[in-house]
DNA sequence: TTCATCGTTCGCTCCATGGCGAACCATTTC
DNA sequence: GAAATGGTTCGCCATGGAGCGAACGATGAA
C-alpha cells in the first residue's frame, strides 16, 4: 500500500477521454504518428501535441523520431496491463459488450474508412474492376480513373500529394486489406462531405446516415 | 479490442486526484463511512458527497446504509486489481519507492494520528501510565486525565461526544493498535493546532514541523 | 421529545484545462 | 532553391467541475 504525488499526476494523465482514447488506439500493437492519433481521436493536431506532450510526461507513452514524423507507443508492457484493467471494468458497465460493434462497422483509420464499410467499399471497387490489388499497393484502372471523376474526387489533387497514392492497409477486425493512402483518404473525405456517414459523439467509430445507406447502396451495392 | 461511452465515464470517474486517493483509502480493505473518506482525503463532507457518487455511477464503489451512517466498499475485486494496476504504474514514476516512507512515518487515520507519529505516542502514554490498554478500547487513568489538562485538551467537551472514547485502531503500517476514537482525534486536533504538524499538499501524509519535534520529544519522548 | 450527528442538496465562485486557429520551425521532396 | 507537410508553440475562449458554506431531511442517542 502507498500513495504519493505520482498517482495524482497518473491520475490527470489517464483521466481524459480523448487521452485514453489514444492509449487505447497504440493498445492495438502498432505504433502510430501523431497525426493518426490526433485523427483517431477526433481533435486538431494542436491539441493532440498537447495530450500526448502529457502522456509522456507522465511516462505513458514513449516517442521516436523517424524523418519529419513522430511514432509513439506505449512505453511498457506494464502501461498495456494497466490499459487492460481500465477496459476490463469499463466493458462490465451499464450495457456490457455493446461497444465493439459499431467499431467493427465502421470507423476511421487514420484518414480513411475501416470496419466492414471500408472493406465494402474497397471490395466493391475490386470487383467491379476499378481498382486492381497488387503486391505493396492497390492500382486504380483507367475506368477507375472515369468512376472517381463520376463520383466527385479530383484526381489531379489527389495524385499532387506527396503521399503514397492508394496504400494498402491491414483492417484488425476484417483481417484484410482495405484501401488507405491520398486515394482512401479522399474517398473518405467525399462520404463524409456527402452527409453519408457522422462522426460518433464519444468513439471512434461512424454512422452511416439513411441518405449514406442509399447512397453506398446504389454505388457499392454495400450496405 | 473496444472502446465506447463506458470507457470516457470511466476515465471521468477515475481521472481526478481526491476521487483515485478514495478509492486507494478503501484499498486497505476496510469500508468507510462518508465522513472517513472525506477526512482522509481532506475535502468538505459535502465535496465527498459528490465524488462518492460519481465513483458510485461509475460502479467503482458500492454502498451500504448502516444506522444513520453509510459504508463504502470497493465494488468488486476487479475495481481493486485496477486500481493496483495504476498504484504499479505510479510508483515507478520519476522517483520510486520515495511515496510510502512518509506516509509510514505520520498520517491521519480517520480524524486521528497514525504511523509511527501515532504508535510513538500511544506507547508513551501507554509506558507513562496514562492510558491503558484493555480488551476493546484504550483507557485513561487518572494521571492521564491530568496529563490531558496539562496538555491543553478540555476532557469535558471530547466525553460529552456521542462516540467511542477511545478506541483502538489498528495500524497498517506499523500492524498494532493506536489509540483512535474522540479522545485520539482530540489529541490529533490539539497537536494539529499546536502547529507541531502540518498537512502534506498532495498526500495523506503529514510533516512534523521542527517546533512539532521539540515538543514531541518533551512531552512523548518521541522522535 | 430533544438534540447531535451524518449525509445530502443547493447556490455559488473560481480555477484548470480542453479545444481551436494562426503563426511558426523542421524536414523532406521536387 | 522552393514548396509542401508534420509537428510545435502561442494566445484566446469556453466550459466543466472541484470546492466550500449554509440550509435541510433523516437517523439515532439521551
Amino acid at each position: 500500500m502507498n500513495a504519493g504525488p505520482d498517482l495524482t499526476m497518473l491520475a490527470g494523465a489517464v483521466g481524459d477521454a480523448t487521452r485514453i482514447r489514444m492509449l487505447e488506439l497504440l493498445m492495438e500493437g502498432r505504433a502510430l504518428v501523431a497525426k493518426e492519433l490526433a485523427f483517431g481521436t477526433g481533435v486538431s493536431p494542436a491539441t493532440a501535441t498537447a495530450h500526448l506532450q502529457r502522456l509522456e510526461q507522465a511516462r505513458l507513452i514513449r516517442a521516436t523520431r523517424q524523418g519529419r514524423n513522430k511514432v509513439f507507443r506505449l512505453a511498457t508492457p506494464t502501461v498495456a496491463r494497466m490499459v487492460e484493467a481500465l477496459m476490463t471494468v469499463a466493458v462490465r458497465g451499464p450495457r456490457a459488450s455493446a461497444a465493439p460493434e459499431p467499431l467493427r462497422a465502421a470507423r476511421y483509420c487514420y484518414d480513411h474508412l475501416a470496419g466492414r464499410l471500408g472493406m465494402g467499399i474497397t471490395d466493391a471497387l475490386l470487383r467491379s474492376g476499378h481498382l486492381s490489388l497488387r503486391r505493396r499497393a492497390f492500382v486504380l484502372t483507367p475506368s477507375g480513373e472515369a468512376w472517381c471523376q463520376d463520383f466527385g474526387i479530383d484526381l489531379s489533387s489527389v495524385r499532387e500529394q506527396r503521399r503514397h497514392f492508394a496504400h494498402r492497409c491491414l483492417d484488425w477486425s476484417e483481417r484484410r486489406d482495405h484501401l488507405a493512402g491520398a486515394l482512401g483518404a479522399a474517398l473518405a473525405a467525399r462520404v463524409f462531405s456527402l452527409g453519408w456517414v457522422e462522426r460518433q459523439p464519444d468513439s471512434r467509430g461512424l454512422i452511416v446516415t439513411p441518405g449514406g445507406q442509399r447512397g453506398l447502396k446504389r454505388h457499392f451495392g454495400v450496405l
